[in-house]
DNA sequence: TGTACATCAGTGAACGCGCGTTCACTGATGTAC
DNA sequence: TGTACATCAGTGAACGCGCGTTCACTGATGTAC
């Protein structure tokens, strides 16, 4: 005679119990699907197995939902940056050409996001404002771990190695992320996404290292 | 007695005469208010001052008419390259300088196409494809101008003046095109919305000469 | 330990909206004879 | 030059859809005494 939640796992009890995470989870299973515009508020709530209107009490609307949405996403962007910063180089490289092929791989490794996961990618230029992302939000210095401050830091190292010359550091950030924001969207929703996809890596690849090059030696 | 249309401009006659074309006009203007998303066949067909259905005479349906608008934008995003390539340079310019000159005129005139008509610059990337542009259109020779086939007349030009180098010039259009989409998006709707417009120019120039200089002399 | 009660986290019905599209239709036009 | 008729280019009503959001509600939980 207990209600369900006595026995666990068993019929889902009457209050969740983490609601909107389960929420936002759906979202960006929604949003792998279709992307932005498949995020509606009543689909999410139906696939979580629950009303409607049960949102409002996490969310103040649908916009907050896809705000929540973007944040999850842009952390997954800036843990798949933070892995390539980590990943394993060739040994006997200079300090400088380490801190190159770093900038090199993080580039790589925002482009093969987009091109693996381009509903949610796209999630991230929804809309709204950006969440506490890029040039515009010094002072939020809790921030978590985001692709801006992942980008900065390596151009930093770049800068400290010596691969590149201090007075070209600022605002090298705009450049790169621009390269790669457009590779992605060229490759994503343009017209070379049909180009075979060695070929595509191949380019972005040359992109970078160009781009790169330009940003130490050019004029 | 007789009917409207033998008064000349008088009541609008029962033939509209070039509805059609009036239709995407309308939905030009819709676009640069609200983007691709704004452009609803009933609002089109209601600000031109027909019923909704008239517009199925002229359309299969409202992706048949998203794209008649993007073609005439990609036409006008083309004019605006073709009018930057013909601008002014100060005499006395070598012709590998002058090649060099209108690649980053038409960067910059690219990213003041897109911050200038951010709407319609945005239905340029809606939902289906690229008609008739980039480098899956070959064949197509009797295409109009398009923003592609300049930016290649443009790389070729170096090549002839010898500012590129042949063996640089495969594929060239990709960075630069990925480098003026990303700096439009960034700028439209990322994090770099909000530097002052004077700034946003210079951060762009100087974008554009870090990546001409890498196609130039980088690794 | 028991109980009253405020608060929290859900429910389901309903509203109003704008959309794309189909349908049967009518007014205007052009062409063959 | 006149007329029958096919064709073209519109109309207005209607359908069905999914959406965001509000409303009054109820079931579950936690806390003060």
């Amino acid at each position: 005679m207990k209600t369900a939640s006595t026995t666990a796992r068993m019929a889902r009890p009457y209050h969740h119990g983490n609601l909107a995470d389960a929420l936002v989870a759906e979202g960006l299973k929604l949003a792998a699907e279709g992307g932005p515009e498949a995020l509606s508020l009543r689909e999410v709530a139906r696939r979580t197995g629950v009303s409607a209107t049960a949102a409002y009490r996490h969310f103040t609307n649908r916009d907050d939902l896809v705000m929540a949405v973007k944040v999850v996403v842009l952390a997954r962007l800036a843990a798949a940056l933070r892995a390539a910063t980590r990943s394993r180089l060739p040994s006997g490289l200079t300090d400088a050409e380490q801190a190159r092929r770093r900038l090199v791989g993080i580039g790589q490794a925002y482009v093969e996001f987009a091109i693996t996961n381009p509903g949610q990618y796209r999630v991230i230029f929804a809309d709204a404002a950006f969440p506490g992302d890029g040039p515009g939000a010094e002072g939020d210095d809790c921030a978590p771990d985001s692709p801006y401050r992942i980008l900065s830091e390596v151009l930093d190292q770049m800068v400290a190695t010596g691969a590149l010359a201090p007075e070209r550091r600022v605002d090298a950030e705009l450049p790169m992320w621009a390269l790669v924001h457009g590779l992605s969207s060229l490759i994503l929703e343009g017209p070379y996404g049909h180009r075979p996809r060695r070929e595509q890596k191949a380019l972005v690849r040359s992109s970078l290292e160009l781009v790169i090059s330009g940003l130490q030696d050019g004029a």
